[in-house]
DNA sequence: CACGATTGAGTTGTGCACAACTCAATCGCA
DNA sequence: TGCGATTGAGTTGTGCACAACTCAATCGTG
């Protein structure tokens, strides 16, 4: 019994892993044609909404340091999508914002959603659910790591 | 409102990228002792359940491949942790099993279920619940990438 | 039996994630 | 004001994940 329950913890995890991967798989195929992965388009999306950021406030909302997105930017920058300007009134901060065919890829994108809800085969409801579920289990395994 | 419903799936997959991250920095503090990392440990549990496999099947049962699985187990011969040999009746296969230091890991692993509960802060049956609705996620996303 | 197709491991190359670190800019306080 | 601490980006190194590939072993069908 000790034992049935000390597996459940294995098991969501793994859970957890597979799905993030199983997303991961179909974001590659929708993504393919725009050029981009994942976590890049995540860094458009924050853009899209916000305009430009500083990469400090990207990684914030994204969860990523400094030593994820400073090549992943560079790849956006390269790609011609994003510009980065040392910020003029804190020259340690970098401000990243669109180029014009970086703000052109979003109507390309706005097909990707309806692709992906497709996809989960999930009704509103149980995505509402499961998302807010997902973001309490975050905020305390953040809370459990040091 | 057709916005508003585009936009969850976004989030849904942002939570679950986002609460694989967390566990993954859970699992790494609570794995540095063993000198192991997530995807490692997972490969001791099924060989720890199992004796030994082929890594074909370890593949199917952790859904890796050989690109992810042939570096990794190669990582943990060289820690002394498991042996490779092909399988005698088909050369092409090759079987890992434990070696005496590989399965006297388990002792101090099966500390680590009842830590990694705690830092969910979930209850057995929410838990359950949980893994469930993943693992269908998991499953409608495998039948939707081609 | 022979030979083309398939299978299982492994390799190579790209990108993400994170730890540990550097370095310059800024902050804050004695 | 001056100087030690902190902050924001970036770099380096390790490991995972996956695509695309190689290569040998095995399978299956004529």
């Amino acid at each position: 019994m000790s034992t049935e329950y000390l597996r459940l913890d294995q098991q969501i995890c793994f859970a957890l892993h597979a799905a993030s991967r199983a997303f991961g798989n179909v974001y590659r195929v929708v993504l393919r044609d725009l050029g981009l992965t994942y976590p890049q388009y995540l860094v458009l999306l924050v853009l899209w909404e916000h305009g430009e950021l500083p990469v400090k406030r990207i990684g914030e909302l994204l969860r990523l340091d400094s030593g994820t997105l400073s090549p992943l930017l560079k790849r956006l920058e390269t790609a011609g999508l994003v510009d980065r300007r040392r910020s003029a009134d804190d020259e340690r901060s970098v401000t990243v914002s669109l180029t014009e065919a970086g703000l052109a890829l979003r109507e390309r994108a706005e097909l990707i959603p309806r692709r992906i809800a497709e996809a989960t085969g999930l009704p509103p409801a149980d995505v509402v659910e499961l998302r807010d579920r997902l973001a309490r289990l975050t905020a305390a395994l953040d809370a459990a790591a040091p």
